[in-house]
DNA sequence: AATTTTTTTAAAAAAAACTAAAAATTTGTT
DNA sequence: AACAAATTTTTAGTTTTTTTTAAAAAAATT
């Protein structure tokens, strides 16, 4: 989980920076609007903790900006003003949240937990074929496909979302902790691996690509 | 939308009901934990208010029940003890929100339009035809045409323009990166190929052309 | 009829995706 | 710590698809 604190303070931003790696979150801090404005045109967060008043800016301007640039991006604004006005404003410009300053740690933890909060069963069933994420394994009719790793991720972060096409670019950011770091065809090379060990043996397409724009999990295909 | 209000304060309940069938929500009132689930086991509802506090039950163990039924709800915990334990409590058994009493009617319904706001769909429908930008996907009466890349985008822009007339600047400005090194002979082609696989074969016509001044998106035609 | 503009076609160029194998890195074991 | 095994990443060549060019044909305008 990849997150973006805007805030100003050194001290709150730093503090909950750590907090959150104890929890398994990676975060990065922009003090002012201008990088983080930077910063969410490079990279796509799952989610952004953002001040309200910046030195440079409203951080309510980057609303927008954030959203239309990562439209799945959750915001929860932490601001000093307490007024009803504010928080509606907030909210009504796209922010998801809105904490009162000053807040407390947990239950900002709470709120975002709850957001991220995945349905019961992690397990996927899609007609013979179980993805287990949990035990990294993978039956179809109960036989079980030797496929690990990065190549698993991917098949299961697709699988997840089925029917829909996601980018180089966002399975990158989901799987990879460093994205920046490799080349994109780290998941050709992925994807590769799936089809090989799973659709081909078996006979079955899960995966489409749908050139230009990514990858589709369209099993079982509805043709 | 449909919204179960689950709260013993009758005052509220009707409060909340009349204000939220302003906005266009339907809701049903549960004065007590037997009734909620009662509610929520023949009726699938998008939203539910949920008093903390009830005279039968505490509203917190209606959570697991309601999710279970429907895992989409979202619940709004709505209560007057204002600790950060209780607060965190409900988040952790799956609210997911909580907002303390007394509250605001505005901040209520901002936090519940921001839940349901829909991400701008960017689909255009124009009678049978059905453009999808996002998964670059046409559909004729439900029927897929293969249309991809700049002619798709083509199309798409003057779809959006419809009725007015697009020059070939304008669309190489909006769909190239570069314009000045294409000549507009490119616009001309993927015009030719929108023809070939969307009007020819379905007998309709998208696009007429204005001669000297561009093309014009005119489907349906009025005449 | 001459000129301009658009349409059509086919082939060249460019871009994106695929594949196989080597190199690098990580992990587990002795 | 050193080795072996497994995994991940890179490289580079191939294939496929899309985009562009260019030139001929057709249509509209003057």
């Amino acid at each position: 989980m990849r997150v973006l604190i805007v805030e100003d303070e050194v001290t709150l931003s730093s503090t909950l920076a750590e907090g959150l790696k104890e929890l398994g979150y990676q975060s990065d801090i922009a003090e002012n609007f201008k990088d983080a404005d930077y910063y969410t045109d490079i990279r796509n967060y799952d989610l952004i903790l953002l001040d309200w008043m910046l030195p440079d800016n409203s951080g309510l301007e980057l609303i927008p900006i954030a959203k239309e640039r990562n439209p799945k991006t959750i915001i929860i604004v932490l601001s000093a003003r307490d007024d009803k006005e504010s928080e509606i404003e907030a909210l009504k410009i796209g922010a998801d949240d809105y904490i009162k300053k000053p807040f407390d740690f947990d239950v900002l933890i709470a709120r975002i937990e709850a957001r991220f909060r995945v349905g019961t069963s992690s397990v996927i069933e899609i007609e013979d074929l179980v993805i287990n994420p949990e035990e990294e394994k993978i039956t179809y009719k109960n036989k079980e496909i030797e496929l690990k790793g990065k190549p698993f991720e991917v098949l299961t972060h697709l699988a997840r979302h089925k029917d829909q096409i996601v980018s180089k670019e966002q399975l990158l950011d989901a799987i990879w902790e460093e994205p920046e770091l490799v080349t994109p065809n780290v998941i050709e090379v992925a994807i590769n691996q799936i089809r090989q060990k799973l659709d081909k043996p078996l006979g079955i397409q899960t995966i489409e690509t749908v050139r230009r724009k990514g990858y589709r999990f369209c099993y079982p295909s509805k043709a």
